[in-house]
DNA sequence: CCCAATACTTGAAGCGCTTTCATGTATAAT
DNA sequence: ATTATACATGAAAGCGCTTCAAGTATTGGG
């Protein structure tokens, strides 16, 4: 591969003339830029982008970090963020959480390979996450509780969406309400699990254990809880999805089973993904500001790029979506 | 920011050893390990990645690039890419084409910051792609038609399948077939507006320009070109969606009409993405081997890095899945 | 007890680039 | 003609790391 140096030598210039040429300085005059042009197109040159972001200290690029690069993610969270990062000029990669320490994610955090990291993975812990944080290396969580000065937190009101979620079932006439988890490290899931206590506690109504089971925030994870749930033999009047993935999976097992939604039961998710509109019943859901939530997280990791102070913590609030997977009463 | 020279002079060796120490080289004594390590967590190093690729000239990761990252794209491709790409140690990076040539994707293609990389991105042109290739950098391409030494290509049956699901169409009774279409400067879509017209061509039915229409590959082009193909007037009998995406944007148009599908009208689309299964009613569609796709062109990538010699073209079938979008006769 | 082999350790070079500072050259002002 | 000004170019330092080649210390065989 053609280096700058080969670049001067073919164009009879000095290094840096060629440098300088190459990145429209106006150092140079209008000829030997056209001389260096030349030369680098006739040799394919093509610049060493880690040889200058090494030099420069910088990289214009900031890092999303996603516990699975192939779930049907956040859609409009990622548009968000990308349409907030390319307005600035600044690049945007992708990566995945998926191998925890020895992940791609992790490689980004630490190694400076970016300018600033958004994270929503709870497969990260909190340790690692802490130990990247630094001066001048912006990180803003979007799925947890984190308090330091480098990182900022963004955090929808998880307790209160799965208070109303719940609430609303219970408004529709059913006590007996499952809740069907997310993975146990998750904090979007305990604060959702809060919630679900609480709206339960308001209104007089015991919780009991054998109607909370795991499904691990994935859509087979809600097929397979469902299917233990009915085998339990005493079906819940409702069931409160943790996320909308796993009551997609739960759809999918209940109408197996022949058990009609919302006749024979009521079902209510969280984040309102995609789906969640197209799946038959459409599916009652929290809704999450999710493009505000990216679009704002990219905001902060600019503010904090230029020095400026910004807060540690933002709270979004969520929206409860009326479908058809709810009795009406 | 503490270097590696920091990390020496703290802990009283040469730099050079503390970077064995660091790369747990055996050629340092447990000892002085020990010593680095300790330094290290003091002054809470972490190391820049930009550097040691810059030495050791290769990155480790591979990059992929999408038209768009916040779509719901082909998610069971990414996991093909994925699982290999983790499987031998690699970091995989997705980054969207978003803005053309100022895009991040050019960068990263252009930049050597990766080792290689898997393109699906009809928005970057071929003279970028060809400008980038070059010995030991490797590129696939999978949405294209491209010969070069450098690139190997790897190619859904576009012209076989969109040749199967319009014959679908036919055979279960309709003549007049519409062809909503993708972005015109998509191999894709050319591909299978080609295999749609040689099926019309092979059962006589003549082509009509009227039932051509673009819906850029987007669900809300595919809403609005079936909302004009309505205004037409003259509904089709069928229509074959050039993909999935547009096809369910499709049956909102029609749905708001009021039009039953299949009973008044029949669809089918292309690429079996997730949604349409779900969808109302079910799409029949010609589903692409996606995980197959993403898993080989990584796979190819390792070989081409390795300096294996490989075919510089795949053809990949596609298959065709009956749901409920179509008429059965 | 000497010399060679072994085990660590280190200095220095250099990856490809940007940027500072010094220098050289042409032009304008005195 | 001389000095001041602007502009163009070049030499060299250095970003943080890896790695080669060479050094020093330790060990063991003869």
């Amino acid at each position: 591969m053609a280096t700058i140096k080969d670049v001067a030598k073919l164009s009879g210039v000095a290094v840096s003339t060629a440098s300088y040429a190459l990145n429209n300085s106006k150092k140079v005059s209008e000829e030997t830029r056209q001389k260096v042009l030349a030369a680098a197109k006739q040799l394919n040159y093509q610049k060493n982008g880690l040889a200058s972001d090494l030099k420069r200290t910088s990289t214009n690029t900031i890092a999303l970090i996603l516990s699975d690069l192939s779930g049907p993610y956040y859609s409009e969270l990622i548009k968000g963020v990308q349409d907030v990062t390319s307005t600035n000029g600044y690049d945007l990669i992708a990566c995945s959480s998926i191998g925890g320490a020895q992940s791609t994610a992790v490689k980004f955090l630490k190694e400076k390979r970016v300018d600033g990291v958004i994270i929503l993975a709870h497969n990260i812990d909190d340790g690692t996450i802490l130990e990247s944080a630094r001066e001048g290396f912006p990180i803003v969580v979007l799925d947890r509780s984190l308090k330091s000065d480098y990182v900022t937190q963004i955090e929808v009101d998880n307790v209160h969406g799965a208070f109303v979620a719940t609430e609303h079932l219970i408004e529709s006439g059913s006590r007996d309400i499952a809740f069907i988890s997310g993975p146990y490290n998750s904090h979007d899931n305990e604060l959702r699990f809060q919630g679900y206590r609480e709206a339960l506690d308001k209104h007089g109504i015991d919780y009991k254990s054998k109607w909370k089971v795991s499904g691990g925030f994935t859509r087979e994870g809600g097929y397979q809880a469902t299917k233990m749930l009915i085998a339990q033999r005493d079906v819940p009047q409702a069931i409160f999805y943790a996320n909308d993935e796993m009551a997609i999976g739960g759809l999918q097992a209940l109408n197996e089973k022949n058990i009609s939604v919302p006749g024979d039961i009521s079902i209510i998710g969280f984040d309102d993904i995609q789906l969640s509109e197209y799946v038959s019943p459409p599916l009652t859901t929290m809704r999450q500001p999710k493009y505000e939530a990216g679009a704002l997280a990219v905001h902060l990791i600019f503010q904090m790029l230029l020095k400026e102070e910004v807060d540690s913590y933002y709270k979004l609030t969520t929206e409860l979506i009326e479908r058809d997977s709810v009795k009406s009463r």
